[in-house]
DNA sequence: TTCAAACCATGATAAAAGTCAGTTTTAAAG
DNA sequence: CTTTAAAACTGACTTTTATCATGGTTTGAA
């Protein structure tokens, strides 16, 4: 019988949850406020924590991140539940390492399958643990992550997921992350502010591309902004599962450094043309890139603003424009609304 | 008893090297040039391989890169012997894979130094693939990589040693490089070219630092040049031996993803700053790189020309000579001789 | 359908940085 | 110690691009 710890003020709340919970066959524990709820985890080692935000005395965020320091309870899945429904919250509680949210109101269904999900997650990767530290195979042979694609794969599987509308922050520069994220629809921008408050996008993620993937042994903060550049859903898995994959599944490792330092690669590439590139070359070359890069077909329009294409090339929004309407006038692209689309690929290549 | 594969065209020097191999415990194969020597390597598999580079028939590279394809040879230690002293040659035949080089004429010491050392190596390596393939611990702890410490401590031990002078040229883009460096002593631009001949450096290495840690997986060509911008001492291990390495040791590939995310942050602020940073702003930002990162100690002179730091700061040199000349009215650098001095380390970090 | 806000486009102007040509300084070789 | 070539510097001029201002379009919500 799994222990599921119950931390909630509302005494109501908590009554009738923990009530609703013992009928589903846990064995419940609760806390009246986060203070009283560290207690007992540390005490009685749950098998998962479900945890309200705002509590008297200690918050649910100070709560996570005092268990999250203590070795013996970092482990434990935890969930929060949450009456805030605005995002930045829950991004917020993610982002200290929490597994899982639940928002209130919630019914019956609504938690007793997020908490099943996450013991089943939980004690999958308790499985592959134990098999590594025995020294044994993994008892599953799909289960072992040789490539970028397994890797992927496994996020389908295993990881939690996200949903951004258009515009929305998925990361800010300095917030510590704690998830490593595939992009299951949409595309994201990475993007970082000078002093005077001009925007370079530094990155560009389309559907199925990995990113946050910068340091898993330290936690230093974001030192970009990552915001959704439509309908995103990401797929996050945390810092901590993910390290312990990398130690079980050595071949991907050397996929990922690839991956990484494809990136690096592409950044310069960006850097050489921005130091020295005209006004035409640039905005040719952030044409392509989306173009080539972001869009799913190739002769899709480009449906991204002005302003988020100047900023990729580094230069004025005006700049960008009279630069796309010279490119109409020589019939290299057309306008479709807003959007921009590419007639003559080659020539847009050869721009100098 | 040891085997070695002696491929040289010149029959005396042939004759007598095999003689002097054969008074010093080695069994000899000789082979007249590459085309022999490949069938020969292939059938009898020697121990090592010591091949002359220039020969008829098949040269020194050919032969290598033939063998280096074959999964039965390419893990025979291979030697070029060459009269071409040129620093050049060297490097193309260490570029295709090959794991020390002799200079012609040498003496009885040099060739058989070179080929125990080889040797040595080569059974070292070979211990700790067994050790791993048959699951047991590795025999000696002090072999066990376990941080980017022990990684550049074992390029100190088994490390191939290349010399340069300043703005000898390490590799060229399209170059394929076999090879991952620590610098021993000196410093290393990265830079590439613009279609107008521009140059932009899109990295510096000093003492100590790993570089060219790019792509193991797959052998894809560099896409920028590295040249010694000092005399410097590289050590070089293969990257075979280095995969091999990171197999064996998954701890110390975190830490490279985080020096390679490191690179990656590094270039993505230098592509901020090129955006949107004023000349002045540039500049001050390049002469802190040097005094910070590059200089062993803080307040020692910069000894790298305008050119190169104005192709660091992506702007023309006469722009930066200007900023120089603003800053020393200022009194915030000094000139000594044609080395910058920082005199007010604070004020270049507010420069707007 | 209407309306406002956000976005796109263009002209005029100012500022910044690059280019070229020529002079002075530096450092390295004889 | 001289010589000399390369590097550093300066001035005049040109080009490029940002900025500011203003009017036209598109889009999405009331």
């Amino acid at each position: 019988m799994k222990t599921v710890l119950l931390v909630e003020d509302d005494s109501v709340l908590r009554e009738n949850t923990a009530e609703l919970l013992e009928l589903s066959k846990y064995k419940i524990l609760t806390a009246a406020n986060g203070k009283i709820g560290v207690e007992m985890a540390k005490k009685h080692i749950p098998d998962i924590i479900v945890c309200d935000i705002m509590m008297p005395e200690l918050d649910g965020y100070g709560t996570l991140e005092i268990l999250s320091k203590d070795k013996k309870t970092n482990r434990i899945p935890f969930v929060f539940l949450s009456a805030k429904t605005e995002r930045q919250d829950v991004r917020k509680g993610m982002n200290l390492g929490a597994d899982d949210y639940i928002t209130k109101p919630f019914t019956e269904d609504d938690i007793i399958s997020a908490i099943e999900s996450r013991l089943a997650k939980a004690a999958i990767l308790e499985e592959l643990n134990q098999a590594h530290k025995n020294g044994f195979a993994l008892t599953q042979e799909k289960d072992e992550i040789k490539t970028l694609n397994d890797l992927k794969n496994f996020f389908d599987d295993y990881g939690t997921e996200f949903n951004y509308k258009k515009d929305d922050i998925i990361y800010y520069e300095r917030d510590h992350s704690n998830y490593i994220y595939l992009i299951s629809k949409g595309a994201v921008k990475c993007h970082r502010m000078d002093e005077q408050g001009k925007e370079l996008v530094t990155a560009l993620y389309k559907e199925d591309d990995l990113f946050d993937y910068t340091s898993f042994t330290t936690n230093i903060p974001h030192q970009e902004t990552a915001t959704a550049i439509a309908d995103t859903t990401l797929l996050g898995v945390s810092i901590l599962e993910f390290t312990e994959l990398l130690n079980k599944n050595h071949k991907v490792v050397l996929e990922l450094i690839e991956l990484l330092a494809d990136n690096l690669s592409d950044v310069k590439e960006q850097l050489l043309q921005i130091a020295y590139g005209t006004v035409n070359k640039k905005t040719a070359a952030t044409i392509l890139k989306f173009a080539e890069k972001i869009n799913r077909k190739p002769d899709d329009p480009i449906k991204i603003s002005r302003n988020d294409l100047a900023s990729v090339a580094g230069i004025a929004t005006e700049t960008l424009i009279r630069a796309l309407t010279e490119f109409k006038k020589l019939g290299i692209i057309k306008a479709e609304g807003r959007n921009i689309k590419v007639v003559d690929l080659e020539r847009l290549k050869t721009i100098t």
